[in-house]
RNA sequence: GGGCGGGUAACAAAGGGGCUAUGUGGUGGACUGCAGAUCCACUUACGUGGGUUCGAAUCCCACCCCGCCCUCCA
């Protein structure tokens, strides 16, 4: 099946086709180190970060690379302000920024280069630019010039006439032309500088990605993300700069992210709301915002507000049943095979490949999820399952909620042996359990005979104390069985 | 003002000329000793007005709203 991806550049979903035969090459815009990693990088990061696992599930090898800001106006000033060392600064919240990544559970990159790290190779760029005529110096600083670019606009969709209509020239800039935006800046007292061709000073912000991208990933490369907001003029001054080195061709698929909003509202310094991935895990479990984000098509805003979160984590916990319960019949042997899951099985799979291959539709793929838990539980309203078949259903579950970032290391959960222990002898049950879970299904078997005899009492009180020890019991058609609840 | 993307049931959110999206909530039913869970059914879907068509939520035109970008932003 062939992927289709919707370009910026072009406005439309296109076939997806590698430079290179199995391998994808892509590069998306990182932070700029100055602050706490917000649950809006979330959000962008997390997109990519199914899109890389949705590559390597059709096969491919992919190198993923995310530049480190930290040479930049916002961390010149906040390290000033604490006198601090901006490159120390920023060096602190880079390491702050990708552990917060982390603890939501989004996949590190494959590299992660810095600005700073690459200064020689931005300045060999600016030079091959400003040789063939795109750009100019002046006074120490050097600007590109967007009116030799005839591409400019390209990306945004922008003329450049209409856009000189609202551009401003700030006081002591030295352009030519108020569109024309800076490759290199003259240093000033207290920024961090290095020496070049024009004098001492510091790249200006777009260059580092045309320079780093393209020396990890070659020119051309295959997908180049980003949130929406950097299409212009980040993405758009990326392409000509690029482009006027290189020529033709920088990055074939452009990908931008819908910017998430908070309870409607951009989320923005102004208005107070920025939430610190932080705070965010604090209130929510990472699964939770992960399942959040995944149920939201990329290109759309999501709206971050509690009801939307404690919806994602009910529909979370439907599909964490099923997982467990699948796992309970695996380790048990009481179920028959049954042929039918396998096509539920091939269902699943060919859905889930259908909905991501449009774009990577995570909707659709939780629609085809969803069926699929649907189908899996009126099976089991019918008969348990044998174990090849629960193991099965269980592995194909997880292999394409992985993608989604989902069901991710899954550990089987625990239970306290002592707290079964302990029930084992409230119940009066001398047995020694070998493990904590046969434990449970002798406390179960307890149950039976209880219920057998119409002793609701017992036969409650111990459904209700395994509730408070977090296992839940269900009743079926051939006998109770039992899961572990997951806390979310 | 220019550009881009939207307006879908109670809410969230896909789809996109004829075919149940889905999730959450609500109502009713099934199952159960009970509860939960689960299953089934229902819950006045497609901003407004025109047009094209045998047929429009989907295509076209106009209009009304909303968001984003045009300054730093993921």
């Amino acid at each position: 099946m062939v992927l289709r991806i919707y370009n910026t550049l072009t406005g439309k979903k296109e076939e997806f086709k590698p430079v290179e035969e199995g391998k994808v090459k892509m590069y998306v815009c990182g932070m700029t180190v100055y602050s706490d990693a917000h649950i809006g990088h979330a959000r962008t990061y997390l997109a990519f970060d199914i899109v890389r696992r949705y590559l390597e599930y059709k096969g491919y090898k992919v190198t993923y690379v995310q530049n480190i800001t930290d040479v930049d106006d916002k961390i010149i000033k906040s390290a000033n302000e604490r006198n601090m060392d901006p490159l120390e600064y920023s060096r602190y919240y880079t390491e702050r920024c990708l552990s917060d990544m982390d603890a939501l559970g989004i996949r590190r990159a494959d590299i992660y280069p810095k600005a700073s790290e690459h200064i020689e190779d931005m300045i060999k760029m600016i030079e091959k630019i400003i040789e063939n005529g795109y750009a100019y110096v002046s006074g120490g600083d050097v600007y590109f010039s967007v009116e030799k670019f005839k591409d400019y606009g390209k990306l945004s969709k922008q003329k450049i006439e209409e856009m000189k209509a609202g551009a401003r020239v700030e006081p002591g800039e030295k352009k030519r032309n108020p569109l024309d935006f800076a490759l290199w800046k003259s240093a000033k007292p207290g920024e961090p500088k290095w020496q070049s061709p024009w004098g001492e000073g510091r790249p200006g912000w777009h260059i580092e990605c045309s320079v780093m991208s393209t020396k990890y990933l070659g020119v051309p490369f295959d997908i180049h993300g980003g949130g929406q907001d950097l299409i212009f003029p980040h993405h758009e001054n990326e392409i000509a700069q690029t482009e006027a080195a290189y020529g033709d061709g920088f990055a074939n698929y452009w990908m931008h992210v819908g910017l998430l909003k908070v309870k409607g509202e951009k989320m923005s310094k102004s208005l107070g709301n920025i939430i610190p991935i932080r705070d965010a895990i604090k209130m929510y479990d990472p699964e939770i915002i992960r399942f959040f984000f995944a149920s939201m098509h990329y290109r759309s805003p999501p709206n971050f507000t509690e009801e939307a979160l404690d919806n994602a984590r009910k529909s979370l916990e439907k599909i964490y049943r099923v997982y467990d319960l699948l796992r309970y019949y695996k380790k048990r042997n009481i179920g028959d095979e049954d042929e039918e899951v396998k096509e539920f099985i091939k269902d699943l799979e060919k859905g889930f490949e259908e909905a991501m291959d449009d774009d990577f539709n995570t909707p659709m793929a939780m629609k085809v999820i969803f069926e699929f838990i649907d189908k899996i539980n009126n099976k089991l309203k019918e008969k348990p399952l044998g174990p090849e078949t629960s193991r099965a259903a269980q592995e194909a579950l997880r292999k394409v909620c992985n993608v989604l970032t989902l069901l991710q290391d899954v550990k089987e959960p625990d239970i306290n042996p002592d707290e079964i222990k302990s029930l084992l002898e409230k119940y009066g049950l001398e047995v020694e359990a070998k493990s904590a879970e046969e434990g449970v299904d002798i406390l179960l078997k307890r149950r039976e005979d209880a219920r057998k005899e119409k002793d609701w009492g017992t036969a409650d009180s111990i459904r209700d104390d395994l509730k408070k020890i977090g296992i839940e019991v269900e009743d079926t058609k051939s006998g109770a069985v039992w899961y572990i609840k997951r806390r979310f």
